[in-house]
DNA sequence: CTTATCCATAAGTTTTACTTATATAACCTT
DNA sequence: AAGGTTATATAAGTAAAACTTATGGATAAG
């Protein structure tokens, strides 16, 4: 056994650093604080008797042997992921963690896992809602699905749809207040996000080329998208959602879509794991249902106004 | 960077419990309780959630897994051990310690040290008297010269000559006492060490073909050869040492051997040094001329009584 | 010149890796 | 079968390593 593999454990740091040419960054990358990393890297050229990194201002260039040695490091941590990857791998059968908001948790996943389930009678979902992203490479949650405009976390990302915004309604609403031109919404209550960012109401009546004037409408405040959901079921005014996510209510005639004018790009729909999972088999499987239920399931809306001429489609 | 390095550390106990087949023989390759070995693994296995050993009675034999895992391991930790290499070599040139007995030290090594320097003018030799075998792996030493029948030390071996161990005495002391035949040694004070080994003055009179009367002897103990041969330099008896110890005493005609009688096999030059030092360049040179000088420093004694019969020399 | 960013270092704190002690099981010898 | 030896497993305690916080110095940009 070489006896310099002692310092195995320091050179995580030392690859990172030598990456980065940043201490700062590896630190960042491996979550610890930049001390914690000058001082294995100032460990490990001790213990090594030879001098890897030179400081240039603030970089930290390598030297001839640092990058000699980074070199081989690489090679050995990619050997070692190869091996990991071929003893961590999990069969298609088994369980699956999926996180996903509350909204889509309730109003779209959990009501269609069922169909999932007896497609697939050997992968069991277990679906877990939260407010933010949870940690997937180091939590035992397998899979993430996340609307939001962009997604900063260190895992693999894949956009699943563009889910136009459009208003919904109940059925009732839509002959109550006779809505057949954009301009009548604003004698409705409107549903709206406490902070829908790109999917608020003023962006749609400017998509609708519709001037609106905030002080003269009813407002709903929601914090979720299920809740603007649920309160329009019962007639309670108009809110913007996602095709998709009312696509369920629409079919069974609980909602319409007064207007066929969507806020785009729409709601992005990303399907977050790590590439590292040993449940990866698993995972494809279950994205790729996810992806054809998403796409599939924007089916036409039952009642809808036609198109104005400045927002056709096709 | 992937997150499973995190337990590269680990990785040492498993590939040599792997190696082994034994959590006891890996403890003892790297110097640790089998305590810590049992629960390094049981904690890699624990995070990489893949059982790698299975137990066989006393035997941990390796799973179907860690067999795939192990392989994988080696193969790394053989790129870094090249990647260490790559950047730890030292030039030929530099400083260079070396460890020996105090005999060796001042009656062979030292004395000779002004010939390896006017060869090698750009290698400083530092040497290091010390009655134990001094750790080469972890310390700042780079060679040692052993003298033993067996070393036992986890590092690279090579024997340098078996020097023949001879009575040496003062060439007074032949004439006053009229050293012509061994029988004649029981009248002399005899020089040993407090514990001799084979190389005891029964050992050579056995050798010889001499009844030795322990009884009837008078005798100097010595706690190093260094000193036998002081003392004998000095006209105080006869005692035994190595041909190499004494030639440069008797080429100066301070000893003489009183018999070509030797102890055989004789007294081991062992080198030692760690396969994996950064100084082999150096260390190799340094070598290369010690066994020159030990080999060619073997010349005849000045004065010499003849064979016997029975113990004839080429 | 000021501000922001970066690494270096010392001191303190937390976590990990180790040791010691003991239990259990397997193996070997008499 | 009994007794002794050898091997690993585990819990509790200890030591060492790895980390954080605070601060200083250097550099770059405005």
């Amino acid at each position: 056994m070489d006896k310099r593999l002692r310092f195995i454990s320091h050179l995580r740091c030392f690859e990172s650093a030598a990456r980065f040419q940043s201490y700062s960054q590896a630190a960042r990358e491996l979550s610890v604080t930049q001390a914690a990393v000058s001082q294995q890297i100032r460990n490990l050229e001790q213990q090594l008797g030879v001098k890897l990194f030179s400081r240039q201002g603030r970089n930290m260039l390598l030297t001839q042997q640092g990058q000699t040695l980074a070199e081989y490091v690489r090679q050995a941590f990619s050997t070692l992921s190869s091996g990991f990857d071929k003893i961590m791998v999990e069969p298609e059968d088994g369980v699956l963690t999926v996180t996903a908001s509350l909204s889509f948790s309730s109003v779209w996943l959990v009501p269609r896992l069922w169909k999932f389930s007896s497609q697939y009678p050997n992968i069991s979902v277990r679906a877990v809602a939260s407010a933010q992203l949870e940690d997937l490479r180091y939590s035992d949650i397998d899979v993430a699905v996340r609307q939001a405009d962009e997604i900063k976390a260190d895992v693999h990302q894949e956009v699943l749809i563009v889910d136009p915004v459009y208003p919904y309604c109940s059925p009732n609403l839509v002959e109550e207040m006779d809505l057949h031109s954009p301009e009548k919404l604003a004698d409705c209550w409107l549903v709206e996000a406490i902070d829908p960012g790109r999917f608020s109401w003023k962006t749609w009546f400017d998509t609708a080329g519709v001037k609106m004037q905030r002080e003269l409408i009813s407002w709903i405040e929601v914090t979720t998208w299920e809740m603007g959901l649920n309160a329009v079921m019962s007639g309670h005014g108009v809110c913007l959602a996602s095709a998709s996510m009312a696509s369920e209510l629409v079919n069974k005639g609980l909602l319409v879509r007064p207007f066929d004018i969507p806020i785009e790009p729409g709601l992005k729909f990303t399907l977050l794991y790590d590439k590292e999972s040993p449940k990866l088999a698993r995972i494809n499987i279950f994205a790729e249902w996810l992806k054809t239920e998403l796409t599939q399931g924007d089916s036409s809306p039952i009642s809808v106004a036609r198109p104005t001429e400045h927002n056709l489609r096709p």
